[in-house]
DNA sequence: ACTTTACTAGCCGATCGGTCTAGAAAATAG
DNA sequence: CTATTTTCTAGACCGATCGGCTAGTAAAGT
């Protein structure tokens, strides 16, 4: 085989592993501390618990990230990669009418949670409520993901007004904002309780506030 | 004078400061650690942090309370017995109308957090969010706080429904627990965004959400 | 003085985030 | 093949800080 790749210009030494394999030490680290951090949070965990569930070494941990820190917010990076991605595959799937899409997405979440006990909950809930002690960056890049979250909810929502079954006049950003703020709080107490009553609790009640009520017709 | 007090059965050695007083050790601890607990979560904050905070010898924590999980136990009543007050002037004001209280209390709410400059959030949602790596005896008295708070809350919402502001066919534990599910959230977000604007957002909605839509009358 | 109880300075082992050095592994260059 | 360059592994080690303990002092009664 010719090189089908254009030109590589290789350096010289060893080449870099492919730290995008899911078993690449870097992508094992993420993966970890991903799942340890939605069940303890970023300052209860120290970086040697994470190196150990994932089987890298101590001197690795350094040479993949410069500090916790940094670890910290590589991680807030992948969990919104990873969210953003769940929450397109259910609010956009177009077999499904737009509040079942909801319905599937509050489901799935609760099976989510289901699984490993109510242990884990939500990273960036998590950051966020531990923000009084983490560095000021990781405020904005919270702020964000959250930001993002709630577009593409009221981006689904506008879909929902356009079938109908949201009202026309509806407030989507602003729906999509309460949502949100009041999502984390369930999932919080979820773990805090450890069963999905708050999650279907304030998602039922949620959905009976967006429903249009004036609307004659209805499939 | 004659020891107007009633027979004091002295005993033996030195007698004990009374801890009751705002200013024992004991009483400034407690102060202290709701101050920074509230603001840094449980596991991220040392007793020494306290300590100095309090103006108390470092010996002295250890005499006063058996661990660091007792004194977070002892701050989870100290914090509760203190919101439950709170709750009561707001929620039986009886110069207000039911749902003016509520607006009362979510002023209030608001205005604390303003005031230390949205830093400080809820212990009890603090302590929940951290229940990954806190004594398992902390997760039945926080669920018990929630309890005690939605059912003080649920009792309001009752009084809402005599006067008529509220529907009649609502059901008051079920929206108390929603509230306390989401408003919870609400904290969390203002907290992060060091901003009001999720307070409003959930409480506005909320009342929207409860008011009697059918009803005819009413100033 | 002596006992009893209330309180506290100082220390302990464990663990924290982070650094350091040594070298194995994988490629190219000659 | 050997030499060189670079990537990555390996874990001992460091100072700081953690929760908790203990030996002792302070303040009262007898």
């Amino acid at each position: 085989m010719e090189s089908t790749a254009a030109a590589s210009p290789r350096r010289r030494g060893r080449p870099r592993k492919d730290q995008t394999q899911p078993d690449a030490p870097r992508a094992r680290l993420l993966r970890k501390g991903v799942e340890i951090l939605t069940e303890k949070g970023f300052s209860a965990v120290g970086v040697e618990e994470i190196l150990a569930a994932a089987g890298v070494p101590k001197g690795s941990f350094y040479y993949y990230f410069d500090s916790k820190d940094a670890f910290g917010l590589a991680l807030i990076d992948e969990y919104a990669a990873y969210f953003a991605r769940k929450l397109d595959r259910w609010f956009e799937n177009q077999d499904r009418a737009p509040l079942d899409r909801f319905r599937d997405f509050v489901a799935d979440a609760r099976a989510g949670m289901e699984r490993f006990g109510f242990r884990r909950g939500c990273l960036v809930g998590n950051l966020g409520q531990e923000m009084g002690v983490l560095p000021a960056s990781f405020r904005d890049r919270l702020t964000a993901v959250f930001e993002d979250w709630e577009e593409r909810t009221a981006r689904f929502l506008r879909a929902a007004q356009e079938t109908g079954e949201l009202a026309a006049d509806a407030d989507c950003t602003d729906l999509a904002r309460f949502f949100w703020i009041g999502w984390e709080g369930a999932v919080l107490r979820a773990k805090l309780e450890r069963r999905p009553d708050p999650l279907d609790a304030f998602a039922d009640r949620f959905l009976a506030m967006i429903q249009d009520k004036s609307r004659k017709g209805g499939r």
